[in-house]
DNA sequence: AATTAGGTTCCC
DNA sequence: GGAACCTAATTG
């Protein structure tokens, strides 16, 4: 016998620990059982993470483990501890995002005889099913039927757990063993479809293997129920064959390794990083580089690298939609070696591709945030494209930023993290100055394309007169462009028609009754509508104040909707395409709009942040930035990097083919510091301020930032709980944790207050990231037990602060 | 989270 | 006396 340790894969926070069972198979780190847990013995799952031999008394046995390959390696599960401890969350929220989304934990019911089984009839379904049929399962029986028969104790109900895999099968036909075409004419003597059959043959004795019947009929156009006849016949042989889903069609990719021509610089940066790679040593490096300067080559033919030497590799890119165009590139390199992983893909997509790589029959993953935890085999690199990204930090449990994970793997497996981007996290910068990264840098645009020219236009100096989002100097580089018959990018980032409806009397504004926000105006349909951007209500506009029933209401602030108006206006003649939320709603409406843009099949795309981000559009030579300064408005430390980054990415957008580009920067403020950064694309600059900005007032990478977020609909109870929470707090940090140093402000309300009808408050703490100061916060958590439905969470790198 | 054990209230 | 309701405790 044996003694295991387990973590649920399903247990709250609260009793997420080591629990021991018995098993009588031996059994390693990483195998998944099935487990009765509680008083009432339900049933669930959980990971094996110690064994030893031996027995104790009072200990509940594991019902069975999962087969191969359905368990975590050592790797990940080593991974798993690492980032409960970091993220403050349950081991089983770590071990589930890195199992294959086919798994389907379930529990099922079934019956045995019970002591007065024999009072049943010998010609009753049920006495039938339960001795005759090899089931134990009643189907088809009514409900109370099956109660009467259980309170006379003929039957007993159990229940057993199951786990299913979602696997796709086929059926594939081939040629019996024993069939000789000598027999042939006997065999299909009078068949009406006897030549078909004859070609179906043929076609099967020159293939080798089997061929699947879906495919076999779709070539003789005959039904698949021909192909059962010639198996009834004993002349062909059907099996079963696993099916594995590709999500894009390889079939179209040649697979053709161009070489990869790079330039001096490139070559520079690819000889510095190369050594890295092979070394097998942990490393880590940023690839800084220009918006242009062709990070991707330097990428791809470390790629090339690494999978020559049979290593792994993981690519994160920040976007679905980014992911279909790197997709292409690498099956064209590396066919059907490389697996996909996103969020679009389906269930069974997905499986296919852990499965794939889990057998190292793929050894490349592309894919967005998750795929950090894809199980590649020997893994040698992993890139993180544009990595300044918010998307790879994930907001739901476990909280994880696919960063802090790489580092993990790499440091395990003697990989390369290489991070990428053109305005780098000001933590990273700072980290590869400091060298804890090695720092590679690109400085010049490949094939000599320039930066676009940047003219700052001041919205209120120049006196942009109200109901005018564009001003003079973007209304002519428009009408220039379009004249060149070259496209525009016009970038806005807030949705809807008008920002919020406000009461001119009393100065209040309609608020979403679910959320403390104004509602946006839009318009879908040929209907006006104020929609909540936080929770999706809607409802008509008011036509009186909701608070002082004034009928002096007026619409202030706009967003990309009256852009779009004001564009159809004033070039009546332009194609006009519209990407924000609202327009890409449906699952492929997102590539639908870049790929109708990118073949020119329009002449200015308006848009939110979606626009910024990677793609390229070689026709583009102006792009139009309407309002700068929004994202300097939001209440968080790195406001001002997302700007820099936001804005340096939009710009970027411009002249990258063989044309120059030039850009219109419309601020309210043209002598801000950062605006002013952007204009002259410099990076180092701007690094250089805030670097010094973030020392000075204690902000990372000096220390960490840290949030407890409370939420609650009882807005009094909330504000006790939160108040109880920082009196813990503080408790410990005068008493048993008084050597940790912890600057903590608040509580305060969080933005919004009021999100889907429940309050929120936060915690913001500064602290070192040390193991003393994480012992304490999940001290907190543990002890602040969740009483009055209250929900309470630490984040150790929030957004929003 | 789900369940249970234990205690209190309330009603005829 | 017992159903109904609430709360605290437990999970191997």
């Amino acid at each position: 016998m044996w003694k295991v340790e387990m973590r649920l894969l399903n247990a709250l926070y609260t009793y997420d620990r080591p629990w021991t069972y018995l098993s009588d198979t031996p059994c390693e780190i990483g195998m998944i059982g099935a487990i009765p847990f509680g008083k009432s013995d339900r049933w669930q799952y959980g990971v094996v993470t110690a064994v030893e031999e031996g027995e104790e008394e009072g200990l509940k046995s594991i019902s069975f483990f999962l087969p191969d390959p359905y368990r975590l390696s050592r790797h990940h599960t080593d991974l798993a501890h690492f980032m409960a401890d970091r993220f403050y969350c349950s081991f089983g929220d770590c071990a589930r995002i890195m199992l294959p989304s086919g798994l389907n934990f379930k529990t099922e019911e079934y019956y045995e005889k019970g002591e007065s089984f024999l009072s049943l009839d010998k010609s009753d379904p049920i006495y039938i099913t339960l001795c005759e049929k090899d089931s134990d399962i009643l189907e088809g029986v009514g409900e109370d039927r099956i109660s009467s028969l259980l309170r006379r104790d003929v039957i007993v109900k159990r229940t057993r757990a199951v786990c299913t895999v979602n696997e796709k099968y086929e059926t594939v036909a081939s040629l019996s063993k024993d069939f000789s075409r000598a027999d042939l004419p006997t065999l299909l003597k009078g068949c009406r479809k006897k030549e078909e059959y004859e070609r179906v043959i043929s076609y099967l004795e020159g293939v080798e293997g089997d061929v699947s019947v879906r495919v076999l009929s779709d070539i003789y156009s005959i039904k698949q129920d021909a192909i059962k006849y010639l198996e009834k016949k004993g002349i062909v042989t059907l099996s079963s064959r696993r099916v594995m889903r590709e999500p894009y069609d390889l079939s179209g990719f040649k697979k053709s390794r161009e070489d990869i021509v790079l330039s001096n610089e490139q070559t520079k940066a690819y000889n510095t990083l190369l050594p890295l790679l092979e070394s097998r040593e942990p490393s880590a490096a940023l690839l800084y580089g220009i918006t242009g300067s062709g990070k991707t080559s330097v990428i791809l033919k470390l790629v090339d690298e690494a999978i020559e030497n049979g290593q792994g590799v993981i690519l994160l890119v920040p976007e679905i939609a980014l992911t279909l165009q790197n997709a292409s590139k690498l099956f064209s390199r590396y066919g059907d070696k490389v697996a996909v992983i996103h969020s679009a893909m389906s269930e069974g997509q997905r499986q296919d591709a852990w499965e794939a790589l889990e057998s190292g029959e793929k050894t490349v993953v592309l894919g967005t945030r998750s795929a950090i935890f894809a199980p590649v085999k020997n893994l040698g690199l992993i890139v993180i494209d544009e990595e300044q990204d918010d998307s790879y930090k994930s907001d739901i449990s476990p909280r994880y930023h696919a960063r802090d994970v790489a580092r993990f793997r790499c440091a395990v497996s003697g990989a390369l993290m290489l991070l990428a981007s053109a305005t780098p996290d000001v933590d990273s910068f700072w980290r590869a100055k400091n060298g804890k990264y090695t720092l590679v840098e690109l400085t010049e645009r490949y094939g000599g394309a320039t930066l676009p020219d940047i003219t700052l236009y001041d919205t209120v100096s120049e006196g942009l007169p109200p109901d005018t989002m564009i001003g003079d100097v973007l209304e002519k580089k428009l009408a220039e462009t379009l004249s060149k018959g070259e496209q525009a990018i016009l970038f806005l980032n807030r949705r809807g028609l008008r920002k919020l409806l406000v009461c001119r009397d009393c100065k209040s504004g309609v608020s979403c009754p679910n959320c403390s926000v104004p509602m946006t105006l839009h318009l879908a349909n040929g209907e006006y509508k104020l929609a909540c951007h936080w929770c999706g209500y809607r409802q008509s506009p008011p036509m009186v104040c909701p608070e002082c029933h004034s009928e002096h209401m007026q619409y202030r602030g706009y967003g990309t909707e009256k852009l779009e108006e004001e564009i159809k206006r004033k070039f009546p003649t332009a194609r006009v395409l519209r990407m924000d939320a609202d327009t890409t709603g449906k699952k492929f409406s997102h590539d639908e709009i870049i790929n109708e843009f990118s073949s020119h099949s329009a002449d200015i795309l308006i848009g939110t942040q979606m626009v910024t981000k990677g793609h390229n559009f070689p026709d583009v030579t102006l792009v139009g930035v309407i309002m700068a300064d929004l994202s300097m408005f939001i209440s968080d430390y790195r406001a001002c990097e997302h700007t820099f980054a936001l804005l340096t990415q939009v710009v970027g957008r411009a002249g990258r083919g063989d044309k120059n580009g030039s850009a219109v920067i419309q601020t309210m403020d043209a002598g801000g510091e950062i605006i002013n950064l952007c204009t002259t694309q410099d990076y180092e600059g701007f690094y250089k301020g805030e670097i010094a900005l973030r020392q000075a007032l204690l902000f990372p990478p000096f220390c960490s930032v840290g949030m407890f977020f409370l939420a609650g609909e009882n807005e009094r109870e909330l504000e006790k709980a939160s108040d109880k929470l920082n009196r813990l707090l503080s408790g410990y940090l005068t008493g048993e944790f008084s050597d940790v140093k912890i600057i903590a402000y608040g509580p305060f309300e969080a933005f919004p207050y009021k999100l889907k009808n429940r309050y929120r408050r936060k915690l913001i703490v500064k602290y070192k990231n040390t193991a003393r100061a994480r012992a304490l916060f999940h001290k907190v958590l543990h002890e602040f037990s969740a009483k009055d439905n209250i929900h309470c969470i630490f984040d150790p790198n929030p957004s929003g602060i």
